[in-house]
DNA sequence: AGCTGAAATTGACGCCCGTCAAAGACTTCA
DNA sequence: TGAAGTCTTTGACGGGCGTCAATTTCAGCT
């Protein structure tokens, strides 16, 4: 399997030093959160942390693609979301103070940056305006759930893949003589999980995306034409 | 019509009162945010705020239902999530210094109380702790839309209308002879919004109901059997 | 290379949903 | 009471999705 390990947020060799994530706030206080903190490798599928487990800290993603995960008693599970490199993960659980509601998991190889518990609360007590900005993570959370809610009810598949495909694009595809290219950083299965269909009907929705809009996936190579 | 204003929250007269929303820290801060406040009442219809409009307080529904709204350029609008009697609404706007995001439109005659921004702000000023229980709404927030994503991804339209009425039966349902009844205080055409389907749809989900789920609903009667 | 198991595709089939159209029920107002 | 308009239901139809099953492709390992 190609190494994706290399593909990073746009700001190079950063790691939680993504600005716009803060802009509300000015964006002094919250690189100090990694800095000095264990950076975890995760292999593909590799859980980051798991549903029900008591939460232990903040992670910042570095490099590759975390899934957020949520799993039913009934056994199926259902990919709620994705976290690009610059975002954080497990702030919910953190600010509710509960076990965590949801698993992560490297969809690809990737680097994650651990900040402890105690030691976000260190900051928080010195930095309290730190506070605000985790609630302006939430708030980011809401919209974009609320904006899987309006999709999943308005746009159909074809639409939704398109955009997924769209955004994958804009973060991590490079120029190429046919318009933009791009290693797909989930599998089918994951992909058809985060749009809620089956594998099954994922791979007709593919297959229809040729005719119907100005991406082509072929394996895990994904092109823009134009 | 019949007057469905009395439909009050569990706890009584309150406005603002319920604790068990604020629950993660000791709750004596926030009923004072709607004490002496204006208590707006809402017509069926009748928009509390409109997706745009700049941010002017956070709002408490005493009585009634508020539906939560997002209106699309192309005229499409989906019913995001409802706002039962208890709860607040329009602080994700306040909190992120933002214009509304989404709308709010009472969904059968109610009251709500109107928390001018600039009180709010007093309020945090004196409280500083009130600002972790709003984050906690925000927290709340997020599961609730997760919880709606996997709902929508894994569970059938008959299982999600079952789950919303055993919801609202929950809320504001009046125990009688067969059951449990309630006048349902969603139109066909939001109830559809919120599942995210057609009325054509949605009528057929209704009419499979009475052989599938011990609910049944006839015109705005619903009726839990047993 | 060859084996193995997982992932991905393809086909067949039935049901559900969206769409368009029409009829029926209900509310509001005169 | 009657009329107008909206809400709701029902029907017909085509297409999309889920399910089951079989096949093919692919990645990892010996």
């Amino acid at each position: 399997m190609r190494d994706y390990s290399d593909v990073q947020h746009p700001c190079g060799n950063c790691d939680f030093h993504d600005q716009s994530i803060w802009q509300p706030v000015s964006g002094a206080a919250l690189p100090i959160l990694n800095r000095g903190f264990d950076r975890l490798p995760l292999e593909t599928s590799q859980i980051l942390f798991e549903q029900g487990e008591e939460n232990s800290g903040v992670y910042c993603v570095s490099r590759g693609l975390i899934g957020i995960r949520s799993c039913q008693d009934d056994g199926k599970s259902t990919l709620l979301r994705l976290a690009y490199p610059g975002e954080i993960i497990g702030f919910r659980s953190f600010m509710a103070g509960q076990p965590h509601h949801t698993e992560a998991q490297a969809l690809i190889p990737s680097r994650v940056c651990k900040v402890p518990r105690h030691s976000v609360r260190q900051i928080l007590n010195r930095s309290p305006e730190v506070l605000g900005r985790l609630a302006d993570r939430c708030i980011q959370e809401i919209d974009r759930s609320h904006a899987h809610i309006i999709a999943a009810a308005t746009r159909s598949n074809t639409e939704r893949l398109s955009d997924l495909l769209g955004r994958l694009l804009q973060i991590h595809g490079r120029d190429c003589a046919d318009g933009k290219r791009m290693y797909l950083p989930l599998s089918r299965i994951d992909l058809a999980d985060l749009l809620g269909i089956r594998p099954e009907t994922l791979s007709r929705v593919v297959a229809r995306l040729l005719n119907d809009s100005a991406y082509s996936i072929c394996g895990r190579e994904v092109l823009l034409r134009g």
